[in-house]
DNA sequence: AGCCTGACTCGGA
DNA sequence: CTCCGAGCCAGGC
């Protein structure tokens, strides 16, 4: 479908990453085909209040919290994320290389 | 239609 | 390691 609807593909994709793995908004957006829509990423987390969208699951590509203090309520995104699991650094940042969700291949567009 | 902003990223100083 | 600037995308005014 041509159906834009940006925002929904991007909620099914951070939908699918499971608890105590986090991704990155670059990685989203490469995901859908969009490696230079990172920004329009975080928009549409911010944008969305849909409780079933692991948002908190979503940090840059420093494995650094952006959205750390944006969000007038509810509980912080690294509280979230050490609830599952996930163990920050001194200086606040994810082991990306030990956390980062590795998506599915999914259905093979093209079977050998 | 045009201009500004933003939960981003990368490359250079 | 930190700071700055430019590129990209979609929405709000």
């Amino acid at each position: 479908m041509t159906t834009d609807a940006f925002f929904g593909r991007v909620y099914h994709v951070v939908r699918q990453i499971p608890p105590g793995r986090v991704a990155t908004y670059g990685q989203i957006a490469r995901l859908l085909g969009e490696p230079h829509a990172a920004r329009t990423v975080g928009w549409a987390m911010r944008a969305s209040t849909d409780p079933t969208v692991p948002w908190h699951r979503v940090v840059n590509a420093q494995g650094r919290i952006s959205a750390e203090g944006t969000r007038r309520e509810g509980p912080l995104q690294r509280a979230l994320l050490e609830e599952e699991g996930i163990d920050f650094d001194a200086r606040g940042r994810v082991d990306l290389g030990l956390y980062q969700w590795r998506p599915p291949p999914e259905v093979s567009p093209r079977p050998a």
